[in-house]
DNA sequence: GCATTATTTCGATAAATGTAGAAATATAGA
DNA sequence: TCTATATTTCTACATTTATCGAAATAATGC
């Protein structure tokens, strides 16, 4: 039982349309060092208090990050904790289960070349 | 933008300790042919509408699988639903993005000795 | 058919969630 | 300071969610 709740909070707040695609942009972003709250409105098309809300919750569960420069907010994936559900994830369904193949989901073209 | 829709339905689904916890513990049965429904209200003492419930929920989107035979009822994880997951999440994040690395995820001792 | 056990459905309710317009706040630059 | 732009806060509301007792349904074995 490690800290279900946990997780369950960060699948929670993947669980939502909206969230999931601002997410997924940021991973996108992720090189850039993120994108400012303006940009992902403008990219999504979400009112600006829709968005807001949306941000805070998955800032607070610990997916993203922000700082603020001069008055624009950048907003960013959080590396760790991406990180930490995956393999949670894995360990669960592909580790201590072995449920789900490791071959199915993490493919040698994937790893082939990496360090 | 692969059917962002229906990834974070299953994320919704996960999205609630108690339905995590019957993930959890279904994976743990997998190779026994998941639980029965008695046996899942046994082990994690939650009403028997409220377990049907979210037992439907994540039925219904896909998570789960059901079988009757006799007056029981057995669930277990679907292992292609799971995977197709888990390959969707290793792939934005480590695929398509590499915010999150391989190594981190799926480190060698899972993969070694495995076909 | 009856009693027993297993599971689902019904009905109700409190709480959380998703959405967004309007107003407020913050910052920069002229 | 004034203006323009960026972001957040406030407020409101409809919808969905989580929960569970009680009643209903299903299947078994006597």
């Amino acid at each position: 039982m490690p800290q279900v709740e946990h997780y369950s909070n960060l699948f929670q707040a993947l669980g939502n349309g909206s969230r999931l695609e601002i997410v997924r942009l940021l991973l996108s972003a992720f090189h850039l060092g993120g994108l400012k709250v303006g940009q992902i409105q403008q990219e999504l098309k979400i009112p600006g208090s829709t968005l807001n809300h949306h941000l805070e919750k998955l800032k607070q569960v610990g997916l993203l990050k922000a700082h603020k420069e001069k008055q624009w907010i950048w907003y960013s994936v959080d590396q760790d904790t991406l990180t930490d559900m995956l393999r949670f994830l894995f360990s669960e369904c592909c580790g201590r289960t072995d449920v789900v193949p490791v071959s199915a989901v993490a493919p040698n073209h994937f790893t082939r070349g990496k360090p």
